[in-house]
DNA sequence: TTGTTAATGCAACCGCCGTCGCTTTATTCT
DNA sequence: AGAATAAAGCGACGGCGGTTGCATTAACAA
């Protein structure tokens, strides 16, 4: 209401910035050393230099410090200017994507994600779930625009079709993303998007002749 | 090494395998119920009937108990019998993996996977990375035996970037996924292999002429 | 039946995590 | 300078997860 500045006088509400900077940088360093369920507030602490009360009383459970850590370590969008070519351009974003996914650092921050309490990330997450395809996005509108890609493809279909498999090699897998594999993605997804024109995108799952006679004989097992 | 059977007398080894049974479904139960880092050997112990010390001598760790249930409740490959059209085939199998994985017994095996012991889990991952592309990969090959795609395509990376996407969305975004999803996927990712052979697969980034004069305009803040 | 062997139960213990009450320190207004 | 206010330090406590030593019980062979 017409309640104005009014200072109250005595310690400034808030706390030292300088404190939370240094923890929250140890919560991370801790995340990427040991990983979210062996992270313990001692260890932050001692790290920081700071009492445990201090960092149980701003952040009342673990979950919300990582949070808090996670955005406040928010890594920039990556640099990436495009040249024009549809295909170079999805390889280097992809690739860059690739390789910031390898590091230590965005690993242990995409790991975490998933341990964390769910009431409490879900800001974070919602966040995350905005952001997640507007690069690779941004790109095939464009291309769609430019008459490179067909009108009727759906551009966060092919994001999402793009960046899954270099993802879920990452992150599920575990496994490394040569930039070869990068190169075959964008490949083959960008060839079926291409050929989306004549084939069947729609509903209608069989304009298409079904060739069921070339192989009746290939039944398995059902084990 | 001429001991025979030499059965030693008294209680058997091995203990019993209904207690076995009863720990492990708890430990299951519990997995579900409240997730890889809240569960308790404790809470199992209750629920088992059985006190926690018999738990924690039979598998020294949280991870080895939770790595023992997952095997002991290993579900048998999807019992899949394919009609011979590949489009078919592939997003009626990946659907039904597609709602597999939303089972929330499938949903926290997968989640707690990640959390495991690295060292612990290490023979579990090697046993699911073996397996991994396994199924899709066979309707794959049979597709380019009968000449239904052609030869050049790599069976396995095709049945990567058709799972990827499903368990992206399954499993990272936790997000439905609609059957729709999967038809689009199979056809996209289908029609680029079928392109393949005219576009190029190879290291040559460029044998087709790149459009680069369309859009140099497309430029964004490096923000 | 009886002895042997190993699994199971029981209870106490250690250590760490998160909390609480109090004291100390730092900052700002009067 | 001194009072006021709130943050930060400090120590102790309760609780829980994991461990250990010992007593008990169950299964099998002689």
């Amino acid at each position: 209401m017409a309640r104005a500045k009014r200072r109250r006088r005595g310690r400034p509400a808030g706390g030292s910035a300088a404190l939370v900077g240094e923890i929250l940088c140890a919560t991370l360093d801790q995340l990427c050393r040991a990983g979210y369920a062996e992270l313990s507030v001692d260890a932050v602490a001692r790290v920081a230099g700071v009492n445990k009360t201090t960092i149980y009383r701003r952040w009342p459970t673990k979950s919300e410090l990582v949070v808090a850590a996670i955005v406040a370590a928010k890594t920039r969008a990556l640099p990436f200017r495009p040249s024009g070519d549809l295909r170079r351009d999805l390889v280097a974003l992809l690739d860059a994507k690739a390789r910031r996914m390898a590091t230590p650092r965005q690993r242990a921050i995409a790991y975490a994600i998933n341990n964390l309490d769910p009431a409490v990330s879900e800001a974070l997450v919602a966040e995350l779930r905005r952001h997640r395809y507007t690069i690779p996005r941004d790109i095939i509108e464009h291309a769609i625009a430019s008459g490179e890609l067909p009108r009727d493809v759906d551009p966060e279909l092919l994001a999402e079709l793009l960046l899954a498999p270099i993802c879920h090699r990452a992150l599920v897998m575990c496994e490394p993303v040569p930039k070869k594999f990068v190169e075959q993605t964008v490949a083959i997804v960008l060839a079926g998007a291409r050929a989306q024109r004549r084939t069947s995108l729609t509903e209608a799952p069989s304009k298409r002749p079904a060739r069921k006679s070339a192989s009746a004989s290939f039944a398995r097992p059902s084990s």
